[in-house]
DNA sequence: GTGAAAGCGCTAACAA
DNA sequence: TTGTTAGCGCTTTCAC
């Protein structure tokens, strides 16, 4: 491994100058920064960042933790905040939970020390995890605590969008169904349907729930949707309105003609299956990102400073394909 | 931040018994053991792996390196990989290279001083990244290279499996769709492929492709694979394969019906498309897994200490879907 | 503008 | 069995 020295002895400078003129080049003479930067160039030197952390008390690594990292949702935010790392020239140590809360903890508190800061992904027991965390910086993803930094998809004005949708289409009268007990998404979403069935006060929501998050929650679901006499159906996520299709049909019920389905996550499958989902987009990539920046500036200025426990709200996107139309008996100029 | 002072001041010993009371608990006597590590639990201490690290010249982490973190594929495999590295107390840095050969040099030579050794995922510039690695270890998945360890997948069985179905089925004359120009498991599998046909000599394989492992290249190929009079054909993988069904069913071709489709992985869209697929089941979890025991195992006995290059293939699965049925013309037992 | 030297948290000789 | 000490590679005062 080449280190400082071996560059030192290079350029005939001393180890001081040459981290110096790494780090900060404007504090050396520009004749010996280029002897400098080329010797290290010549040598491939490659700055420890153990070590260089262990002196400047920053480990020059993040932290990010997932629930589930097959799942496509929380593989694509995985997918933006290591690009923005590396963009920032950080390492990002990648933790996936399995949905369990206990491991969750555990890896947090394992992590911590290790890392300059975490982003937690929708966490399971965000508590404990905080608690695990000691004073290392943190933001959450489709998560809120006072006091902390969070990234948020903006699910109240995804839901609005779908009514809005549906309602053109004719719709009066539309079940959601809802995800996990405990997900934060959850509860925003039916927070924002509440909302939206207000304003759009022709607009009736059925709200269902709690189910699992995959597709077999929408099989579950689908008997239920069709017994509230709803048209229309939000659901969860993308897997969710999968399992729903698949149940209707096998009831004999035709998708979108007797019942329009919406997804959430526009994760891959919505364009792929029969039929293809109208669905509402994140950008999970941009979400990952977004984390990455916000936690990299409470490293920058530690969280003592007290930062604005800024929320940001990502936005979305409602996609049209055919699994939603107007109701069978209703077309959206007669009502 | 505890460290070893603040605990061996708790425990009333100095650093260095805190240090081998943690380390090897062996080497110090009972009662002193139990006071250091009932004040190290107490404290919350947690070892600082930077600082070991740089001591012992090891750094406590793993590199993985993936083309693509949002491909269900590489996802597996990452978390497979995680899950291990986390049992083996090891930390993960995750790296995706966005399919960019000069991304995954670079990513490399910046991962490995930070690291104890790689996992280079289907690499697309195998030698500049092996070249940049320096003397780390490093485990190749899905791709060899003469003198290093990998893992790969026993893509050759896997076609035998598909092709002895297939040919149960009554098909004579099977299409092989293929991928990436130069994925070293496109290669494995056309290799595969004609053995099988070999073995299984009143079968006969028309192999077609470069085609992008995506849907698109399925879109792509269809006209091809009808072109060849085939009655059966095998993807790259299921993306491929779903492309493939969709551009035949614009056409007015059935599926299985007039064309039977095997895929390839087993992602979860292949049991959600319609119809379900047919594919050829790894469990890339488990590669992912293997991946790293290799990789300790390099870490713990030096490369140089001449470890014999082994190559693991990880089984294949069949998993029969509807996307398979005997030809339309001809059954299995009215030939 | 540059070098010498201290020390980040830890481990591993070496002493005691 | 335990403590003392010398660094790992780097950054950062503090002199010069």
């Amino acid at each position: 491994m080449v280190t400082v020295h071996d560059v030192a002895r290079a350029a005939g400078v001393s180890i001081s100058t040459v981290s110096r003129a790494l780090a900060s080049p404007e504090r050396v003479a520009a004749p010996t920064r280029e002897r400098v930067t080329a010797a290290a160039r010549e040598l491939g030197y490659r700055p420890n960042r153990a070590a260089s952390g262990l002196r400047a008390g920053r480990t020059g690594a993040l932290g990010l933790v997932v629930p589930d990292l097959a799942n496509p949702y929380f593989a694509a935010v995985a997918k933006g905040a290591q690009a923005r790392a590396r963009e920032r020239g950080l390492g990002l140590f990648v933790v996936d939970t399995e949905e369990d809360p206990r491991l969750e903890v555990e890896s947090v508190s394992g992590l911590a020390p290790q890392t300059d800061g975490l982003v937690l992904c929708s966490p399971r027991a965000v508590d404990r995890s905080v608690e695990a965390l000691g004073r290392r910086p943190v933001v959450l993803v489709n998560h809120h605590v006072a006091g902390l930094t969070s990234v948020v998809v903006d699910h109240a004005t995804g839901m609005l969008r779908a009514l809005e949708h549906l309602r053109a289409l004719g719709h009066r009268r539309v079940a959601y169904v809802g995800g996990p007990e405990r997900s934060w998404s959850d509860a925003r979403r039916r927070e924002g349907l509440a909302a939206a069935a207000e304003r759009l006060d022709d607009v009736e929501v059925v709200e269902l729930g709690a189910f699992r998050p995959q597709v077999s929650g929408g099989r579950a679901a689908a008997d239920l949707v069709v017994a509230t006499g709803a048209t229309a159906v939000v659901a969860f996520n993308d897997l969710v309105a999968v399992g729903l299709v698949e149940r209707l049909r096998a009831r004999g019920l035709d998708v979108p003609a007797d019942l329009s389905v919406v997804g959430c996550d526009d994760a891959y499958v919505a364009e792929l299956v029969t039929p293809p989902l109208t669905t509402l987009r994140s950008d999970l990539a941009d979400v990952g990102r977004v984390a990455v920046d916000r936690l990299s500036a409470l490293v920058g200025a530690p969280p003592a400073a007290g930062g604005p426990e800024t929320e940001e709200a990502r936005a979305v996107e409602l996609v049209v394909r055919s699994s939603t139309a107007p109701p069978r008996s209703t077309g959206p100029s007669s009502p």
